[in-house]
This record gives C-alpha cells, sequence and structure tokens, in this order.
DNA sequence: GTAATTTGCGCAATCGATTGTGCAATATTA
DNA sequence: TAATATTGCACAATCGATTGCGCAAATTAC
C-alpha cells in the first residue's frame, strides 16, 4: 500500500505545517527562509515516504515558466530531422527542459497554426527548422527566444543554425565536374525553402564557375521525397539531353534516383554517376557505395540548444553555418574526354 | 502596431465586462449561461482583434486536463520509432493533443525518471514503449491512461499494441529452412524486451518445428544496433560452424551484419543469406535486394492512440497484435542438399 | 398594477504552488 | 530586567482562467 501526497496542502497538514514552509524546503530555500534545521530534515523525510512530486502545471503558472521546449521540424520520420531531434534532446535533459513535438508537415498553414498554440503554451524557447514560405509570424516580436534550425530566412532577425549549404552544393559539384561530367541534373526538394535554394545556388555557382555551359545543366523537382526524385530521374532519362551525373539535393531524392535507376536497368556509375546530400549509414554498404554531403546533425542540434540558452540568458548570439562533409565513394565515374 | 490583450482580464476591460462573460463567450458556453448575441459578438470581435489567446497554463490547471501526451520511446534516430512518432503525432493532432517527446535511451533509470517528470507534468495520457526490465513503475495504480507499444509485459495489465514479432520471426525463419538453410544464426537486439524475446522465440519454435538440431542454431548479440550487428557478425565468421544465413532481428543490426560482411569480403546471397526484421526503403535497392520483415509502424501509431483515447472515454479495450509482412526479395540462397 | 418569470451578467472561490511581509517566541545585549 | 535582535514560521496575495451561485433588470402573466 502506497502513501501518497498529492498537493503541497496535504503534504503540510500531515505535518502540521504551512504549505509555505514545505515549499521552501522542498525549493532549497530553506536558509533564505530561516527554516530550523530539524524541521527542513522532517520535510524532506515526509516528502520521500509520501512521494510527494510538485504539480508543475501551478508551478508553471506561478513562475511564469513552463520548462518547455516547442520543436518544430517539417517530418520526424525523415532520418535528417530524426537525428537533429535526438541531438537536441539530448541536450535538453540536460538541462531539464523537455520537448512538445510538432510536425508541420511542410504546410505554411499548419506552422501557423502549430505555432500559436505553442505560444499559447508559454513554451519557454522555440526550435523551428522554418517552411519558408512566410516569415512574418515568425517575426522577433514574438517575444520568445527562438533559434532556427537548418532553414532560415534574411528577413528574420532571429539567429539560425544551419549546414553551410551552399559550399556542400558547390563542392559536390565542382567534384563532378572535375571527374568530367558535363551535363548534369540537379534533382531538387522545396524550392523556397533555404536548405533548397543555397543547394541549387551552390550548383548553379561551381557550374558556372567552372565554365559549363548552362544549357547542359539542369535543376528540377519540387519535393524532398522519394517519389519525387523516382519521377524526376525517369523524365531525365526520357530526356534528349540525357545527363551523365544527377546531383540529388537529399537522402530521399537520393533513394528515389536510385530506384528509378535500377527499374531502368542502369548502372551507377557506369551508365550514369550520382552524388547526394545527406549521408546515411547504409550508403556505403550500396553497390557501388554511394558519394554524399555528410551534414553535421548532432552538431546543428547541440549548437541549436546553446543558442537558445544564451538568449534565455539574453547574451548575444551569432547565427551560424556548419561546414559539411564530402565522402568520397565509388558512385561518381571518371568519365575522359569525348 | 499589433494591438494584443495578453489577458482575459485585460480583454474584459477593453469590453467593460467581467472576465466571466468573456470566458463564457469564448468556450462556446454563451447560450448556457443566457449571454445575449450582441454582447457575444462584441466579445468575440474584440477577441479577434486583439490576438487574444487564452493562457494554456491557467487552463490546464483550471481544468484539471492537459491536452498533453507523453510519448515515451528508446531511441527517435530509430527508423522505427521515427515513423511510429510520425504516425502517433498526426492522429493526435486531429485530437488537438500534443506530444511531450522523451527518448529513454533504453536505460531503465531513465525510464523511471522520465515517467515521473511525465506525471508530475500531468499529462493526459501516456504512449509507452518501455524497456522491458522493470515494470513495477509502469504499473496500472498510475491513473493514467496509456498503452504499451511495440514491447509489453505478462504481468502489466495495460493494454499493448505491438506486432506480432513471434509470428513474423517464426515465418522468416521457416523460409530460411525451406530453402534449405540448417545452420542459422540469429543476432538479437536487447534481450530484455519484449520484441527481442518473441523474435528469438519465433526463431527457436520454427527450427524445433522443422526438425533442425539445437546445435545448428545460435542466438548472439545483445543490443539493437549497427555497431552489435557488425561486431556479432564478424565473430561468427570466425567461429568454425560459420552458418549459411543469418537472421538479423532488427534494420540497425542487418546493416551492421551487411558492414561486416562487405568488409570481409563476402557476399550475399553467393556466400551467406540474410533476413532482416524491420523494412527500409532502401533494402530493395542493394545488391541484392535485401529480404526483411515489415512491421506496420503506421497501424501500430494509429492504434495506439486510438486505444488510449478509449481508455479516457472509460471504454475498455483489448491488447493487440499486428500481422507482419514478410518481403520476399533476394538475399536468400537457395541450397541443394549436401 | 403587482407578482412571477426570465434574461443577462458579475462575484468570489477554485485549481496548486510560490513569496513578500508580518508577527510571535526565543535569544542576546546592556 | 528591560530593550533589542534574531529565529522560525505562517498569512494572504498571486499567477490566469473557469464556474456555481446569486442578484438586479427586463419581461411576462394574471
Amino acid at each position: 500500500m502506497e502513501k501518497k501526497a498529492r498537493t503541497i496542502k496535504e503534504l503540510a497538514d500531515l505535518l502540521s505545517m504551512s504549505p509555505t514552509t514545505v515549499s521552501r524546503v522542498l525549493n532549497g530555500q530553506a536558509e533564505k527562509y530561516r527554516i530550523s534545521q530539524k524541521t527542513a530534515l522532517l520535510v524532506q523525510e515526509k516528502a520521500k515516504t509520501y512521494q510527494f512530486e510538485p504539480n508543475q502545471i501551478a508551478r508553471n503558472l506561478r513562475l511564469q515558466k513552463t520548462n518547455t521546449i516547442g520543436l518544430m521540424i517539417p517530418d520526424i520520420s525523415n532520418p535528417f530531422f530524426a537525428n537533429l531531434a535526438r541531438a537536441v534532446e539530448i541536450e535538453l535533459r540536460k538541462k531539464d527542459k523537455m520537448i512538445l513535438l510538432c510536425d508541420t508537415n511542410d504546410e505554411t498553414t499548419l506552422e501557423e497554426k502549430t505555432l500559436s498554440l505553442l505560444l499559447a503554451r508559454k513554451v519557454d524557447g522555440l526550435l523551428i527548422a522554418p517552411i519558408g514560405e512566410k516569415w512574418e509570424h515568425l517575426s522577433k516580436d514574438l517575444k520568445v527566444p527562438m533559434v532556427l534550425i537548418d532553414r532560415y530566412f534574411k528577413e528574420n532577425t532571429a539567429p539560425y543554425v544551419a549546414t553551410n549549404n551552399f559550399e556542400g552544393a558547390y563542392r559536390a559539384t565542382s567534384y563532378l565536374i572535375q571527374k568530367g561530367h558535363k551535363q548534369i541534373a540537379c534533382i531538387q526538394g522545396l524550392t523556397h525553402t533555404t536548405s533548397n535554394k543555397n543547394r541549387v545556388l551552390g550548383f548553379r555557382e561551381a557550374s558556372k564557375d567552372h565554365n559549363l555551359p548552362i544549357s547542359n545543366i539542369s535543376v528540377s523537382g519540387s519535393d524532398y521525397s522519394i517519389e519525387n526524385g523516382y519521377t524526376e530521374t525517369l523524365k531525365l532519362l526520357q530526356s534528349t539531353q540525357r545527363p551523365t551525373a544527377i546531383f540529388a539535393l537529399n537522402n530521399q531524392i537520393a533513394i528515389g534516383v536510385m530506384k528509378a535507376l535500377k527499374q531502368s536497368g542502369l548502372k551507377i556509375p557506369e551508365d550514369i554517376s550520382l552524388v547526394s546530400f545527406d549521408e546515411q549509414p547504409f550508403f556505403e554498404l550500396l553497390s557501388p557505395p554511394l558519394t554524399s554531403i555528410r551534414q553535421p546533425m548532432e552538431e546543428i542540434g547541440k549548437e541549436a540548444v546553446r543558442m537558445l540558452f544564451q538568449i534565455m540568458e539574453n547574451k548575444k548570439v551569432t547565427s551560424n553555418l556548419l561546414a559539411p562533409e564530402f565522402i568520397e565513394r565509388a558512385s561518381v565515374k571518371q568519365l575522359t574526354n569525348p
């Protein structure tokens, strides 16, 4: 038979004391408020035997603080965001904060609604991977500490942390060109996201810097999904100017590309080369192992939390672009001159 | 310049009314409490122009209800749980509930601590994939609606929903045996989890039913990780009785197995066959495509939420084992008799 | 024209914990 | 011993929204 005290008042009655005293002891304020050692010990003892846990809702209301952080991401089933979420969770746990998890499903309407739900719940801070179509609802006068992840806005002054997507795409594209590829197709994700824009920019810039004619490169696609990678690849294969290499702008798209190629009986890299943005553990297991650009997901999560706490402590923070890692494997063929 | 009313009192003052009236109108109780249409409209109008959002913390306290569900899983970066979480999120959003996400990292201590944190936060319900070492802290007298996912206890009376792991493993093992394999190694995950126990049970039972001598089968490993799959495979390869087939009890282990085989220069299925519990989108892309057992993650998530709401409505629920799907691909060799 | 209804809304308590302030009882000082 | 200082704790307000109950004013009934 378990004895339990549900409220601080119940516990106080058991002790024949006032809730005030109990509260002060349990919050380590005994000394500050001159509670005698004897009383303090009594309280702690009873609190333990009666398994008292203060009602956090009441505390939140009184203290105007919830120890809760809202995490808004497009899709938790995408490994990139899942890993990010894990990193964030681990960091926040260290600080005794909990996560309210919200998938925005890459729908701006949902993003706005969800945001206001989180605000009504008085989260202490927000970590957001915004969709990117609108930014006004994320503006600074929300007054809630906020860090943007993976995607951000020039207009918005909220600090952000993300992979240096431009650099990653530039590097990968340069690599393809150096390997002799002159006909390159880039399959992109959601066009309005920062990540996508910067990757496409890196792709175009590298093509230009290496003097590839614009007519030799293509950018198509519209979604960070397997489906999108699949259908866009099929389209590319039917086009008159079939590319010799495909650059997939995330891991899901890359999977779609591979499906389409496999189905079409084309071999990587003999028939067509492939590079993927986003690394996955199984890429090295493929035949051939897939060349990719690894995003530092754990560091992004860690850094985002660090920045958020800086803001909560009213310290200044600066945005951050973390370096991607280029992982060369065997999915790109060395082309000799025509 | 945005005008905002922070509290119901502020809004009431603007309207020269009492907070009572405002509250009643905004909660759709106008009629019940005989608030005139005129007044009701005035309130709604001002509430909109002043963007009033009631403080949920205060509501939670007063209503003794948080509209929050605690989701405890071992590791959100595992695709199985990530997909599960997504399904749960989508279902809960429909019911205007939010998720407090907690990784237990497969540590029982953390599970216990996290549980009491969630209880102190007065979640309306719990969805838990328990670790399985202890169940007492999850006992029914927590008085919180609760559904166990993926893993469960005979001792615990809380209802659960999971894949029929026994059936899945039995099916896969039978398949291997029918393909002529007589020397089979099973690499398992966390030994005390229900999922693992039942999979191992299915493996053993199938071996017995098909008259495989016990000395021909082996069960080793201790963790649902890539690392574990990798090291256990290397051990198996060095053993005197090298198996002709490996049964990996989850997707992470399967990846580890493939890494080890690749590194050792062994080909699937020519040199050794492989079946994986858990399906992944890229399995069909591998060479050869990997034969696997698919768990219905989305349905598990949906069903868990459905059950949880039944409990919250004081209806009876019965536990559920959902059927896995066997996906035959090309990673198992047909062995002729020796 | 008066009594009985009905309409329309506000008072004050409540949810459970925290905290500024005050007031006895005890201890110290002179 | 009286005056002062210190110790030890409790009262009551507060966070913001909800709700049982009650009380005027307006309406209807007779």
